[in-house]
DNA sequence: CGGTAGAGAGTTTTT
DNA sequence: CTCTCTACCG
């Protein structure tokens, strides 16, 4: 064998050092935030093709995201070279167990061509089958199975393996019932959905001794990101694979498990020990990430939880700001300060991609994108809707599977009538009918039906039409790249036009959504590929744009950093969700509490927490206190810039700086004083002297600096905005338009947000 | 068959 | 409040 290399080593504390090195036997890296745990499983990944310890194949490694696969990748690949390229294990726990799937497909009874459909598709499904069953979809919601069918594969359960309890939690005993038909269901459309693949892998290697060997055979070195996240099936597959070669090494954050509501078992990484006896632990503990005082505040807030393995942070750094604590009087005004901060820190020279709002709740973050459409802030908000998870996304993509594999039912009934062509219930009922009867595809039932007389003469002839366009994209699927040949479906079908012909704010945005995806179809060379790629491994990663300032959920901030971080809406009942206090006990408050340390750990420079005394929640304004963990903070790292509970004092201190906050309130409470919670009246019943109000902005924006009235734009202009759709303008002060629009009534809006429409 | 009016529900969401 | 789904009417 080759002398070790260890050049990888250098830049590595000690403990790093370790993992690196550390190649045989079980290891168990317990590694806290901004402890450079990527760091170090990329180095070992190189060291271990490096010194030829193992062959680019025979590395198994799994993460959760495919970001972070994409992420590790180019890692490696630096450290390496190009030989990464071969490395065709390291990915998603999904992207993987797909790829096992394909070869072993039919010892679950699919075709290795089986399609990966999503929770549309799925809820579609069941959907149906419940009403086969005849049972009433309100009172039993496709939804509601749904959940439990993904619990049930997240734990590794297949129909036979529930027992009554579980059986009995859906429509009085018939659980079982339902997962066992849409088992079969989506046999009969050689489909699976996510949960299968890992299912159908850990049923194989369970039941196939040989295959199972096989795989434990060729990865000589497995090693798991995030494992504290893996749920009970990933952690059975994994278990099985790195059983007989023992060379394993898991990384992981106790602390950082705030997935456990998805079936992740935050036991598995604190039972490591035991099912690899003689794991070597090895703890990551010093950060590179944050100041000593967001560091301190974080532990202290974490230390409140009970079931961990514990771990000390610490770093070299200094002290810098400690974390502030803002209270304010309610959800605009929370918006409206948080805009302010960045302002400043702008003008101070800080970039706006190093600035982000973390909420608990996506609905927190149009508090935020009103406040910034206002003052012209660039901003983006991250999570939502995933690309592929767009309607026209997926009615393109249900275009093209029906062209890749003409037996996907479920492609058919979206697209059937998709451009509006009227075709419609009775139509499809009839396709149904006729295609069981035959036990053929829909699309073939709608091909054969069209020689019979079983439609109407006009739903015959759309229907006809129909088919001659899928005939004629059939045979232009031979000879077209994927990204033409979408292109020509998108225009032929009428989609296209159709969404031009639609004049809504949105339609725009799906135009270039769908050049978007053809603009990604591109890189693919047949259709097959890039349909594996889509289900699998589209994501929404915005491409690094300019500056922005980022709004996304704490969850979605999962391994992210940035210089300054906002943490709004810490009341209880927000954060920690309401949900967590009712439903799940302790153990989810403790979620909910690391989810507050994983917010506060993504913060480098400095950390500012928010609480709003008042908060309009679906319309209804509730007052609110600051959620127990703002006390559970460690007083030395915390600066308090004005408590609720302190009163008046506070308040008036920045009284003259800000608009009457109780406008607001009054306004929208005028007439229903019954909503009046009791902070309000407390509130309310101190006297205050408040200053004039102002006439104009509350608050200088940088954007209220520039105003250069734009020439195009003037009074009774028509004006198109991303957001809101078509308007017109109703008043114009400086770059400040108030625009009437259509669908969107009035807003006050920066002129560059508009164009003329 | 397709548009509109009311009702009902409404955390977090890597794949 | 605001979005989504379903029921009904044109």
């Amino acid at each position: 064998m080759l002398q070790p290399d260890s050049s990888w080593l250098d830049g590595l504390n000690d403990p790093q050092r370790e993992a690196v090195v550390t190649t045989d036997g079980p290891v168990l890296m317990l590694a806290g935030a901004g402890t450079g745990k990527t760091a170090a499983l990329t180095a070992r990944m190189a060291y271990l093709l490096r010194n030829r310890l193992a062959w680019p194949s025979e590395i198994l490694c799994v993460t959760f995201t495919n970001k972070a696969a994409r992420e590790m990748r180019e890692r490696v690949g630096h450290l390496i070279g190009p030989a990464v390229e071969g490395m065709p294990w390291l990915g998603t726990f999904h992207s993987i167990a797909a790829k096992m799937l394909r070869r072993h497909a039919e010892l679950v009874g699919l075709q290795s061509t089986f399609t990966i459909i999503d929770t549309d598709d799925q809820l579609r499904v069941l959907k149906q089958l419940i009403v086969a069953e005849g049972l009433d979809e309100k009172r039993w919601p496709a939804r509601q199975l749904a959940g439990l069918i993904d619990r049930w594969k997240n734990r590794g359960l297949n129909p036979a393996d529930l027992d009554a309890v579980e059986n009995e939690a859906y429509a009085n005993g018939r659980g079982q019932r339902f997962y066992a038909l849409y088992q079969n269901r989506l046999k009969d459309l050689n489909a699976c959905d996510f949960g299968d693949l890992l299912l159908h892998m850990l049923n194989i290697f369970r039941r196939e001794r040989d295959i199972l060997e096989m795989y434990q055979q060729r990865f000589k070195y497995v090693m798991v990101d995030e494992y504290q996240d893996t749920n009970a099936v990933q952690y059975l597959w994994l278990r099985l694979i790195a059983q007989a070669r023992r060379n394993i090494c898991v990384v992981g954050d106790d602390d950082q498990s705030i997935y456990s509501w998805r079936g992740a078992e935050v036991a598995n990484i604190l039972r490591f020990e035991k099912d690899f006896p003689g794991a070597k632990v090895i703890r990551l503990e010093q950060n590179y990430r944050s100041t000593p005082h967001i560091l301190g505040a974080a532990s202290g807030l974490i230390a409140e939880n009970s079931e961990r393995l514990g771990k000390t942070l610490w770093t070299e750094r200094d002290s810098g700001d400690k974390v502030r604590v803002i209270g304010v009087w309610d959800g605009p005004e929370e918006a409206r300060r948080v805009g302010d901060e960045i302002e400043r820190l702008e003008r101070e020279g800080c970039s706006l991609n190093q600035v982000a709002i973390l909420v608990r709740a996506s609905f927190q973050t149009r508090e935020f994108e009103d406040r910034f459409i206002q003052i012209g802030m660039a901003y983006k908000i991250v999570g939502g809707f995933r690309f592929y998870e767009r309607a026209e996304i997926r009615d393109a993509l249900a275009y093209l599977r029906l062209i890749a594999s003409p037996s996907d039912d479920l492609a058919f009934e979206r697209i059937y009538n998709t451009p509006k062509r009227g075709l419609g219930d009775k139509t499809l009922e009839k396709l149904h009918r006729f295609a069981r009867a035959q036990s053929i595809p829909l699309l073939r039932a709608a091909l054969d039906i069209c020689d019979t007389d079983e439609l109407p003469a006009r739903a015959r002839g759309t229907l006809l039409a129909l088919m001659r366009d899928f005939a004629r994209w059939r045979d232009a699927a031979g000879t077209l790249v994927p990204a033409e040949l979408a292109r020509t479906i998108l225009d032929e079908s009428g989609y296209t036009t159709a969404l031009q012909a639609e004049k809504s704010a949105e339609a725009n945005g799906r135009l270039e959504n769908l050049s978007e995806l053809a603009r990604a179809m591109e890189e693919y060379e047949t259709l097959g590929d890039f349909l594996e790629h889509v289900s699998l491994v589209m994501d929404n990663d915005a491409a690094p744009d300019d500056e922005k300032v980022t709004v996304m959920t704490i969850h979605a901030a999962k391994g992210l950093e940035f210089d300054q971080v906002f943490l709004p809406g810490w009341e209880e009942g927000v954060f920690p969700s309401q949900r967590a206090l009712d439903e799940g006990g302790l153990a989810s408050l403790e979620e909910e509490r690391r989810l507050a340390y994983v917010a506060i750990t993504r913060a480098k420079k400095r950390c500012t927490i928010l609480h709003a005394a008042n908060r309009r929640i679906y319309g209804q304004w509730t007052s609110s206190i600051p959620s127990r963990f703002i006390g559970e903070l460690p007083q030395d790292h915390v600066e308090e810039e004005t408590t609720l509970s302190g009163g008046a004092s506070l308040w008036r201190a920045n009284w003259s700086e800000r608009e009457d906050p109780f406008a607001h309130v009054a306004q929208a409470n005028a007439g229903r004083a019954a909503t009046r919670g009791p902070g309000w009246q407390r509130a309310a019943a101190q006297t205050f002297n408040p200053a004039p109000r102002r006439i104009a902005e509350p608050t200088r924006s940088a954007a209220s600096f520039a105003a250069k009235p734009r020439s195009d734009l003037g009074l009774g202009a028509r004006v198109f905005h991303d957001k809101f759709g078509y308007g017109t303008v109703a008043a114009q002060d400086g770059n400040k338009l108030e625009i009437d629009f259509e669908t969107a009534g009035r807003k006050r809006v920066i002129d560059s947000f508009v164009k003329p429409g």
